[in-house]
RNA sequence: GGCGGCGUACCCAAGUGGUUAAGGGAGAGGUCUGCAAAACCUCCAUGCAUCGGUUCGAAUCCGAUCGCCGCCUCCA
């Protein structure tokens, strides 16, 4: 089996993922920002983040997550002086920075629940001498860090302080390529247009802010050495990251959008504070986009979000799925057609399941001829993360069982499916509600007889009683279907079959 | 103005130098079935925005043109 290929931004280039120690994988991701819902491009990248997660793990490694919640400290603008975008939500809806947080984080983790998406467990609030390894973590718990960190880049000389702030002396840094080195993008080049407003006490317009002073109307301001005020935005992704995972990251993940600014400030700053590394793979997700090509973004307006499909009916699942069918470098256009195309996908696999468990697949070892299976599964998997491909496997695999009549994959399937996230196992061995349960031993009766019927050739009596049988039915989301072997089972109703 | 990306069938989407251009949806036909449903089978791009070039050979590399999008302001 050849080794796991990640795509690193750094280099731009697909490389064979090796861990600075062996069998444990350092992960961080940068998480939500909680003032909005997340829109369903938001939901795709976090869809990325588990899937790279779960590979990672379907490849034996030992994967210490990290992801931050940011609940303060992203402007409006970055002209040093906007307005908190928490802040602004909190005033707008008459509510607390930390209630507007509270209220998004828990939609946010519902949403990801939905998706099969696990994250981190939450991190202890405030300081703990041995910090866990995975966490979900908050900005604001976590200020003293973030100061700690500021505090090491000033004793380095890389910051400076004035009336309006701590900022970071991006001229006088030059780590590794400097600034630009993800971008590949020269401060020169990056301003050609000049759209960066000039604040007065900054030495360059491309100096950014690592803890804001003076900025009074603010809701949130914690005391710090250089004065009371709040922290920049990129600062605490350098300071969550080094408190749970170490100085040097093996993976940093973030949406593409992140390369030019926010992930060349936090090298910047990580690097300048600690003397190494910062992370040696950067992995960037490409965007969704909506019909007309259009990036979906929350400054833009309007956004379909994830309730938008349960409205409509549709699995959540569905949305994992459409993921999973484009590479995640790859921008994906969304439809709500495109969803039920996937959904109907998703029901084919839920009925192979069941399938496969009538004919004892529990009870055996799967067919040797999965194994060929397997690996091309696997190897599409370590192949930069082709998850299209390895839907076609899948497909492929069940399309082969059902055509040999040997239903015997179900295990090798539900082992695809620890990678794929697609509830499969969940939904196989979802016991009934104990009221649905009732209800379908009532239809028992009913299907009896129209055995029966079908037995004495009373077609006309057998389509009447199914008719009858199928109207409760519906209503448990089950319907009748006959056998090749002549038996009558209820089934879960497919979706738009 | 600078940087970057994309353009593959009706739709979504793999493939980035080499036999017949994955897979899914939609569509058409068929097998099976009392009928339905499910499942399976067959068909569905001599062509990959356009035009040139490199090569024995290109969707894939190079150049030009057209179109779309992102970033350089908060953004996955």
């Amino acid at each position: 089996m050849k080794p796991f290929q990640i795509y690193n931004s750094l280099h731009r280039a697909v490389e064979e993922f090796v861990p600075l120690k062996p069998g444990i994988v350092t992960f961080y991701s940068c998480g939500p920002t909680v003032y909005l819902p997340q829109h369903l491009g938001n939901m795709r990248a976090y869809v990325f983040v588990d899937t790279l997660r779960r590979a990672l793990c379907f490849n034996g490694y030992d994967v210490r997550h990290v992801m931050n919640i940011t609940d303060v400290g992203h402007m409006t603008s970055d002209a040093d002086a906007g307005e908190d975008k928490i802040e602004k939500t909190a005033r707008a809806q008459g509510k607390s920075p930390r209630e507007v947080a509270d209220f998004y984080i828990a939609q946010f983790k519902r949403d990801c629940a939905a998706l099969n998406i696990e994250l981190p467990p939450d991190a202890p609030a405030g300081d703990h001498p041995a910090p866990p390894q995975s966490a979900l973590c908050r900005a604001t718990d976590n200020i003293g860090a973030m100061i700690a960190v500021i505090g090491r880049i000033m004793a380095n000389g890389y910051g400076y302080k004035t009336p309006s702030g701590v900022y970071f002396d991006v001229e006088k840094w030059r780590g590794p390529g400097g600034i630009g080195r993800l971008a590949r993008q020269s401060l020169a080049e990056q301003h050609a247009g000049q759209r960066l407003e000039h604040s007065p006490d900054k030495k360059s317009p491309h100096d950014f802010a690592l803890w804001v002073l003076n900025q009074p109307a603010h809701l949130m301001q914690w005391d710090s050495p250089w004065g009371r005020g709040y922290p920049g935005w990129h600062i605490e992704c350098s300071a969550m990251s080094m408190k749970y995972l170490g100085e040097t990251l093996d993976i940093h993940s973030g949406g593409l959008d992140h390369i030019p600014v926010h992930h060349e400030n936090e090298i910047a700053q990580s690097e300048s504070a600690t003397g190494h590394p910062f992370a040696r793979y950067f992995v960037h997700n490409a965007f969704l986009v909506g019909m007309e090509g259009a990036k979906i973004s929350k400054s833009a307006g309007r956004f379909p979000v994830l309730d938008d499909l349960v409205a409509a009916g549709i699995n959540p699942l569905a949305f994992r799925m459409l993921c999973l069918g484009a590479k995640y470098r790859s921008e994906l256009a969304f439809s709500i057609s495109a969803v039920e195309a996937m959904e109907l996908k998703l029901d084919y696999l839920d009925e192979f399941c069941r399938n496969a468990q009538r004919s004892g697949a529990t009870d055996f070892e799967d067919a040797a001829w999965t194994n060929a299976y397997i690996e091309s599964f696997h190897e599409e998997i370590n192949q930069d993360l082709n998850t299209p491909r390895a839907l076609a496997i899948v497909l492929d695999m069940i399309g082969q069982a059902y055509r040999r009549g040997d239903l015997l994959v179900l295990k090798t399937l539900l082992r695809f499916d620890e990678l794929l996230g697609l509830g499969l196992a969940e939904r196989l061995n979802e016991s009934l509600s104990e009221e649905r349960a009732f209800g379908l031993l009532e239809l028992e009766n009913l299907q009896k007889e129209r055995e029966l019927a079908r037995a004495c050739r009373d077609f006309k009596r057998a389509d009447a009683l199914r008719v009858q049988i199928n109207e409760k039915a519906d209503q448990l989301g089950y319907e009748l279907r006959d056998t090749p072997g002549g038996q009558s089972i209820l089934t879960p109703k497919r979706h738009r079959s």
